[in-house]
DNA sequence: TTGAATTTTCAATAAATACTGAAAATTAGA
DNA sequence: TCTAATTTTCAGTATTTATTGAAAATTCAA
């Protein structure tokens, strides 16, 4: 790793073992960590000079990490490279992260699993395994729109339901009488309702 | 795919699809969507003859879900073989895959990040490496203690708190406002509190 | 203890994935 | 349009990871 730091020389070598537990390989994920704690626009030579990949593996590395949507594409006045960031927010980027590995991995999950549970179920072990399937598409189902509806939340608002921590039952049981006494809303009911 | 009814097949194979993308493997995956949606417990021979796979990549596979804690072991009575199951309940299973991800992926990676934080940062780009490692130091051990505490919540509690998707913005006013009437509880400020 | 049943290990091989250099394609300004 | 700068593609190679069969280790009951 030619002329890094030790301290970012540290953080890429780590992202690079991670990488590779992830999906991500060990270059994306070093290419990656490069570009997050760089205070300047990198463009691909700069990151193959750094790294010591490639030109053509940096090429790739940096598509792939533009189709995760963790890079955005840059250009500086009076020169035609390309030049690379990492979103500032942490949030976006957490988002950002979480939407893919949605589309990727969930979507075409419960897709499958819509698909299975409407077929007719030939004999008993058949039942039975639809039925698990009900209920793993209900679990990631449930989770997922979940997921949809917190990430709509102001950072603030979310800050501050996680600040809560489990806490949050109080408050849940609090709001629970609350709507008892005044009539509003529906009031929750067991799981199968 | 040995005798395996066309609903189970396509279960399995997409398992072993997706395990690919996910850290784990092929043969990994197709094993366990196989435990997942049979009605028995299955031994090592069976997986492998449904799957055909050779009898050593099923142990292989096997414990490497036992070290997810994605199977459990157990004994027939007068039969010495052993049989693997997967937990019935589909927040258990979620539970442990989310604690197994954390101890190997994110755990390491705030140990690290610590280590880097304590450095003295040796220029100027270094404290701009520096910085960003914070945010994502912060992020990261946020949304983990998060989750340790939602995920102590009864089944029910976190249902309802699912349930309710960002309305659960609403809630939070609610209370906060009681909070100031009654003098309860510290009121929520500004993030940097 | 022995030995049959069973699981695990391991070295060899197969398969998949990553990486490179060179050539092709694209781009934007002259 | 042409050309130099730049990025992308691609076929070949290297590396890593997965898989197997056979042998070793373990286990349990007789």
């Amino acid at each position: 790793m030619n002329s890094l730091s030790p301290l970012t020389a540290q953080f890429v070598s780590h992202f690079g073992e991670m990488g590779s537990r992830w999906g991500i390989n060990r270059t994306v994920g070093q290419i990656y960590a490069l570009i997050f704690v760089s205070p300047k626009l990198l463009n691909a030579d700069e990151i193959a000079e750094s790294l010591e990949f490639s030109r053509s593996n940096v090429s790739i590395g940096l598509k792939e990490l533009q189709s995760w949507r963790l890079v955005k594409l840059r250009h500086n006045t009076g020169d035609r490279k390309e030049y690379f960031e990492a979103p500032q927010d942490v949030w976006e980027i957490f988002k950002s992260l979480a939407e893919e590995r949605r589309r990727r991995e969930v979507d075409p999950t419960l897709s499958m699993l819509r698909d299975a549970l409407l077929e007719t179920p030939a004999n008993e072990a058949d039942t039975y395994a639809q039925d698990r399937m009900r209920q793993m598409h209900e679990l990631i189902e449930l989770s997922s729109t979940w997921f949809d509806d917190v990430q709509r939340l102001s950072p603030e608002t979310l800050a501050r339901l996680m600040r809560m921590g489990s806490s949050v039952k109080t408050v849940l049981d609090m709001t629970d009488k609350l709507k008892i006494v005044t009539g509003r809303g529906r009031s929750v009911k067991s799981k199968d309702e």
